[in-house]
DNA sequence: ACCAGAACTAGACAGTGTCAAGTTAAAGCG
DNA sequence: CGCTTTAACTTGACACTGTCTAGTTCTGGT
C-alpha cells in the first residue's frame, strides 16, 4: 500500500528525473543489488548500500520499490526473465526433437542458476519476497511454461491430469534440486572437488542421466 | 574466533548457571529460535528477540553461539539430527526390502521438511550458516549417509564411482527439489490448491512415481 | 504564470548485531 | 575458612539498518 508507483513511464516525453539521471534509477538500483549480492551475499544486502552505489539518498529506493522486499522481488523477477531467455536461446540452438529440447531447457535452468547464483537463490526465497507481486508471478509462470511445453511429449496422453502434473513436477524437482544442492552444498558429482570445472558439462551429464533413466 | 565456549560441560558437578537456569540456556535459545522462525520467518528473526524469549539479556546468546549465524547454524544442525532420526524411524517401521527402505528415507526427508519448514529451509541456506561448523558438517553427513545406504542396492556395481555418485545425486536432487518447491512455491500436485491436505500422502505418491519411473 | 505531481533529499526514530567491560556466583584449593 | 579463578552471564555503547514523514526541486501541461 505504500509503493507509490503512480503510473507508468509511457508518457510521450519520458520522465525527467531531476537533473542527473538518464532515466533509469530503478535499473541502477537493480544493478547495484546484483553487485552487492554477488560480493556479499543476501544476508549482507542493504537497501542503503544499494542506494549508495546508485548514487542516491537512502530514501530513494523506497520510492520506486516501496520496500526492501520490493526491490528484491523485482530483482528476482528479472531473474526469471533471464532464465526464460536462456531457455529460449538454448532451445533455438538445439535440434528440434523432444529430447534435445528438454535437455536444452534443463541445461538453461542449471546454467542460469550457476551463473547467477544469488539471484537464483533469491528467486525461491519465499520469506523475503512478495510472492503475490504481479510481475514476479508472471515471469515465474512464463519460466514454468517452458518446462511444461518441453515436457509435454513425455506425458502419457491417457493418464489423469494429476498423474501428468506429478510427472512434470518430478522432472522439475530433479532439475531444481540439482541446481540447489549444487549451489548450497557445493556438489560437483562428476569432477570431484575441483571448484571451477566446466560446470555446464556437469549439468549436461546430469540431465542426460535424468533422461536416460527417468524418461522411460 | 569469538565463540567463547571454553570447554565442555562434562565436569562432574555440572555448571551452576547463576541462579535461575536448570542448565539449558542454549536449549532455550534454540527453542526460542524455532518459535520465532515458525511465527515470523527467517527475515524477521532477531538475536535480541530470541534472548528476550529465553528470558536473558541481549548479550547472552553471543556467549554460547558467538554469532547470530552461530545460533542459526546450531539450529540447522539440530534439524539434520531430527531428520536422521525420522529416517531411522520410518525405516524401522517399513519392510526390509530395498525399495521400501528407500521410500522410507525419501518420505522422511519430505515429511521432515514439511513439518519443520523454516528449519529445513535454514539447513540449506548457505549464506546465513557457517558451513564449516563441525557439528553442522557431521550431522549433515550423517543424514546423507542414510540416503547413500538405502540407494546402494540401486547403484550398478560395474559402473564407475562417478557414475554411481551421479545417480545418487540425481535421486537426492529429486527428493530435495520436490521438498523445496513444495515449501517455497506451494506445490500440491496431487491435491490441487487445498492447502492442508494429507501432505505426507503427497510425498509418498511422488516417491512411488520416482521409484517406478526412475529406478529402472 | 501557475500548479500538480514525479522524483527525489534530509532528518528522525526505534530497533539491530557486535563488542568491551563489568558483575555474580559457584568450584577448586590451601 | 578465605582466596582466586572462571563460567555465565548483564550492561552500556556504537555504528548501522529499514521505514516514516516532511520538505525540496524540477517539469510538463494548461
Amino acid at each position: 500500500m505504500r509503493t507509490r508507483k503512480t503510473q507508468g513511464k509511457k508518457k510521450k516525453t519520458g520522465r525527467p528525473l531531476s537533473r542527473r539521471g538518464d532515466g533509469g534509477l530503478p535499473a541502477k538500483l537493480l544493478a547495484a543489488t546484483e553487485e552487492i549480492l554477488r560480493e556479499q551475499g543476501l544476508h549482507k544486502f542493504t537497501l542503503r548500500e544499494a542506494a549508495r552505489r546508485a548514487g542516491v539518498s537512502h530514501g530513494a529506493p523506497a520510492f520506486h520499490f516501496g520496500d526492501v522486499s520490493g526491490l528484491l522481488t523485482a530483482f528476482a523477477a528479472e531473474g526469471y526473465d533471464g532464465m526464460t531467455a536462456l531457455m529460449l536461446k538454448y532451445r533455438a540452438e538445439a535440434p528440434k526433437d523432444a529430447m534435445a529440447q528438454l535437455v536444452a531447457v534443463g541445461c538453461a535452468y542449471v546454467d542460469y542458476a550457476i551463473a547467477h547464483r544469488p539471484q537464483f537463490q533469491l528467486m525461491f526465497r519465499s520469506d523475503v519476497i512478495h510472492l503475490d507481486d504481479k510481475r514476479y508471478c508472471e515471469t515465474s509462470e512464463r519460466t514454468f511454461a517452458q518446462l511444461q511445453e518441453t515436457m509435454a511429449p513425455y506425458l502419457p496422453a491417457g493418464a489423469s491430469e494429476a498423474e501428468q502434473m506429478a510427472k512434470l513436477m518430478l522432472a522439475w524437482s530433479a532439475v531444481h534440486g540439482f541446481a540447489t544442492l549444487y549451489l548450497e552444498k557445493g556438489f560437483h558429482p562428476f569432477y570431484g572437488d575441483d571448484p571451477k570445472p566446466p560446470v555446464s558439462a556437469d549439468a549436461k551429464r546430469m540431465l542426460e542421466l535424468l533422461n536416460a533413466s527417468f524418461l522411460r
